[in-house]
DNA sequence: AGAATCACG
DNA sequence: ACGTACGTGATTCTG
């Protein structure tokens, strides 16, 4: 049988824009409802592959019939202008796509589907009809069926209405739904039914008495109460109204056959075009979309307009180096090639490019490459953290000189796009498209037979898109100079971004030395203590299964043994760990509890750990720079800022985290910074003062927030207070904070209030800063670093997670700020001193350095007065350092 | 590839 | 009534 799928457009679109964070094209316009619809309609021609499809939309004007009811067009919320204007765009999509579209005059896209599906079952094809809304449940039947669409946090989930679903869910027939509407109304469409008749009254009394014609008939049944029977009474027009307004019409006035709306099987130029203007370069690669002849207007700008040398010897290279002025010469590197291209204005003002191959180079490669990479060179490059480590790990020091990166300038500029590729930012700010070669290779394979004449010609296109990307950068430079010195990151970028650099790449190349034998010995016992406890929980669920398959795991829980589920998931009940905290009086949750713990150890610690040690039996993690909203640092491959530590068990890891021979570990973190930052941005007195008196801040707040004298203060108060203390820092609800202690959400509130009403200095810094992000659409730090914060002006589940993010950020941030300078500092210092000592590791509010012994002392100290001196605001902050033989110790 | 889980600040 | 803390990354299972 041929499948029609037809989709309401008004209810996808409308979906996918309250679904989805918002996006823009480059020229400013929202996208995220054309984007989402297209994503949504993407899977569900995956999924269902139809064979014909139509998109309906709402024409209500001008002979729209729910104008006949009184109220409805006064109380009809007008479309938000960010979603208005992406309407024409998702019809421009389909036009150009090839997807047939209907709308007719006066009527809505419900009727418009109702007449379809008619149509379509009629002559034998099978329809299923996609909506957001639930009103077209009523068309579900034989042929038809009903996928109702859900976005929730840029996932789609779809519920699949078969006539057995429906009934399944219901307990009634689907056409029943228009009665069900009478009865209890629909806010979203207006539908008034019977003032004070909710869903639960409704579906009740549509199963005792089958439709809205049965209710009425039995108004007066004795098993209907007074104020029931009152309701229904005075609500009788309006029910009856309602019933007319949610009945679909399946008899709109047009004819258009299902064969009329066969499936595009693939997409013109147009499309292009299209996505190109819209910015959906993710859709263009996936579809595989091109451009009607080459991109004219897109031309590549540098290839052939400069001067290329490819040196073969160390002469060769100092002339052509020689002719290069005073001004910022652009560099990269590639690791994989050991190749580099230095882009430069000569001192005449035409453009060089100098390329270095090893495959060329005849003379010390290492020295040319120091050459091209000299200190004292104005470079410019992009992702230059890695750049400098790549050269370091190959025994050239290009650290020096550097003074722009257009990943990091691009991260300030939007801390939360979604890739910083060169190729990208080149297209998205410098309408310059990078030249390529018309064959991209790639890497894995095979290796062609090449007579050396081909082997030039690989190489010199290699050379025309390295340059090319490099003059890439210097139009970055060009454009995005300007933004960050107009928002005034200009600073934050020179003074602490751009010296990370070589901090970040030094830390990396040194790396951590690990204890591998201790760790091939910890997992070991770990294997024993896994597979002892796998026999355990096997037998006490008499039958065998994979323990870590939550599903496999749910299923002997909460089937099997009948235990209370907590919590669900999108995909069942959930079993973390805080649903089998609460179960753990049974003997085999206490198990798997405990295998969990181990089975992580072993796996992303123990076994994962072992495999990243490097020849020199250290850990080189990769610091990201261009990652978090926040400005925090992040740690990859592996990531060594989240090593166990709360646990007993997970903490002997850091005793496998040693210092060299000879040398010692120096450990710092900040006490309370993000609690102190908050003290001082929100100017609270009291917290401040809290923090001045020197006492621990989380007893303090007990004290206040409970009423009691601070000496009488127990750790249970305590521990709830910091509770608190972490809430407010991330914009708490009292219901997360509830589950967080362990109380009742009454509880948690009257905490709350406490504490708001003893740091009231807070609770203004809170309303003022909520107020300042719906004003500016975006939040920053002291340092001027900003997150944007579109989501503000999306529902209210977004928006309440953006105001959060606006409350967290700048404290976060700062904090962030503040450890990126104090890095600097402790860097500079300790090269200053002649210090064989070297930072090895942030863990956010913590830096650990190596050292010989001898230096501990002096490491010590550089530490903590760096640290407790980076800033000096109206509450001191305060550093601890200690050292040991390894992290365990020093900690 | 996404979901679930759990490690850190 | 909504649906629940901010920021990350790695591993494992599953469709």
């Amino acid at each position: 049988m041929r499948k029609l799928m037809l989709l309401d457009g008004n209810s996808l679109v409308n979906r996918a824009f309250y679904g989805i964070r918002p996006l823009s094209a480059p020229d400013g316009t929202p996208t995220n409802a054309v984007y989402g619809f297209l994503s949504i309609l993407q899977k569900l021609l995956e999924d269902e592959d139809p064979d014909g499809l139509c998109v309906a939309f709402d024409r209500r004007e001008p002979t729209f019939r729910h104008q006949h009811s009184a109220d409805y067009k006064a109380t009809r919320k007008p479309m938000p202008e960010e979603l208005a204007v992406q309407m024409p765009l998702v019809k421009e999509a389909l036009d150009a796509m090839g997807v047939r579209r209907c709308e007719l005059a006066g009527w809505e896209a419900d009727d418009l589907l109702g007449t379809l599906s008619k149509k379509a079952a009629e002559r034998g094809w099978e329809c299923v009809v996609v909506t957001g809304d639930k009103d077209s449940l009523q068309l579900v039947g034989d042929r038809v069926r009903v996928l109702n669409v859900k976005t929730r946090m840029g996932q789609t989930e779809t519920v699949d209405y078969t006539p057995e679903r429906f009934r399944e869910e219901y307990g009634f027939e689907p056409e029943k739904m228009v009665d069900l509407k009478a009865l209890m109304g629909d806010s979203s469409d207006n539908i008034p039914g019977v003032p004070g008749v909710g869903e639960k009254t409704a579906m009740d009394l549509l199963h005792r008495f089958g439709s809205l014609e049965g209710v009425y008939a039995h108004l007066e049944d004795p098993s209907v109460k007074a104020g029931l029977r009152a309701k229904l009474e005075s609500g009788k027009d309006s029910a009856y109204d309602s019933f007319w307004l949610a009945t679909i019409d399946r008899d709109a006035p047009f004819d258009l056959q299902p064969e009329e709306m066969l499936r595009p099987r693939e997409y013109g130029a147009a499309v292009y075009e299209l996505f190109q203007r819209l910015g959906f370069q993710k859709f263009i690669d996936k579809w595989g979309l091109k451009a009607a002849k080459a991109p004219a207007e897109e031309p590549p700008v540098f290839v052939g307009t400069c001067e290329s040398v490819i040196p073969e010897t160390e002469a060769q290279l100092r002339a052509a180096l020689g002719g290069t002025g005073e001004g910022t010469a652009y560099l990269l590197y590639d690791p994989a090639r050991d190749e580099a291209v230095l882009h430069a204005d000569k001192d005449d003002n035409a453009a060089l490019a100098v390329f270095l191959s090893p495959e060329v180079y005849r003379d010390d490669y290492a020295a040319a490459l120091g050459l091209l990479f000299a200190p004292e060179r104005k470079k410019a490059g992009h992702d230059v953290k890695n750049t400098m480590r790549a050269l370091l790990d190959r025994g050239v020091d290009g650290c020096e000189g550097w003074v722009f990166d257009s990943a990091l300038a691009a991260y300030l500029l939007d801390a939360t796009a979604a890739s910083y590729d060169l190729d990208r930012l080149c297209r998205a700010y410098a309408n310059f498209v990078p030249y390529h070669a018309d064959t991209p290779e790639e890497s894995g394979q095979t290796m062609l037979d090449l007579d050396g004449a081909d082997e030039r010609e690989k190489r010199a296109k290699r050379l025309g898109e390295m340059a090319s990307l490099a003059a890439g950068v210097a139009a970055l430079e060009e454009i995005l100079r300007p933004k960050l010195r107009e928002l005034e990151m200009d600073e934050l970028f020179a003074c602490i971004e751009m010296p990370l650099c070589a901090v970040l790449a030094r830390m990396e190349h040194r790396g951590f030395l690990a204890d591998r034998e201790a760790l091939r010995q910890f997992g070991e016992t770990l294997a024993g203590q896994i597979d002892a406890l796998q026999a355990k929980i096997w037998e006490e669920a008499g039958e065998e299964f994979n323990i870590n398959s939550p599903k496999q795991l749910s299923a002997i829980l909460f089937d099997k043994m009948g235990l209370p589920g907590g919590k669900k998931t999108k995909t069942g009940w959930s079993t973390n760990a805080d649903v089998l905290d609460r179960l753990r009086h049974v003997p085999l949750v206490a198990h798997v509890l405990e295998y969990r713990e181990l089975a992580k150890l072993k796996s992303t610690y123990a076994d994962g750990l072992l495999k990243v040690i490097g020849e020199d039996g250290r850990i080189h993690t990769n610091f990201q720079m261009t990652v978090t909203a926040t400005g925090r640092l992040s740690s990859t491959e592996p990531n060594l800022q989240n090593i166990p530590v709360r646990r007993e068990l997970g903490a002997g890891l850091r005793r496998m985290f040693v210092a060299g021979p000879g040398n010692v570990l120096v450990d710092a973190d900040y006490s309370q910074i993000e609690l102190r930052l908050l003290a001082h941005i929100s100017g609270d007195e009291n917290m401040r003062a809290a923090f001045l008196s020197g006492e621990d801040v989380h007893r303090v707040t007990a004290s206040q927030v409970f009423g009691i004298p601070l000496e009488e203060v127990t750790p249970e108060e305590r521990r709830r207070a910091k509770a608190v203390n972490f809430g407010i820092v991330y914009g708490i609800s009292a219901f997360s904070l509830a589950q967080d202690i362990n109380e009742t959400v009454a509880n948690a509130r009257s905490y709350m209030d406490a504490y708001l009403r003893r740091f009231h200095g807070v609770r203004d810094y809170q309303k003022s800063i909520v107020e300042q992000a719906h004003r500016d659409g975006y939040v920053s730090t002291l340092f001027h670093r900003r997150r944007y914060l579109p989501e503000l002006k999306g529902n209210f589940t977004m928006r309440s997670f953006a105001e959060r993010v606006a409350l967290n950020m700048p404290i976060q941030g700062t904090a962030a700020d503040i450890i990126k300078l104090a890095m600097g500092n402790v860097d500079r210092r300790l090269r200053a001193e002649n210090k064989k000592a070297g930072l090895i590791l942030q863990v956010h509010d913590e830096l650990i350095v190596e050292c010989p012994e001898e230096e501990k002392d002096a490491v010590c100290a550089i530490l903590q007065e760096e640290m407790e001196n980076a800033v000096h605001y109206s509450v001191p902050l305060v550093a601890d350092a200690k050292w040991g033989r390894s992290w365990a110790e020093a900690h």
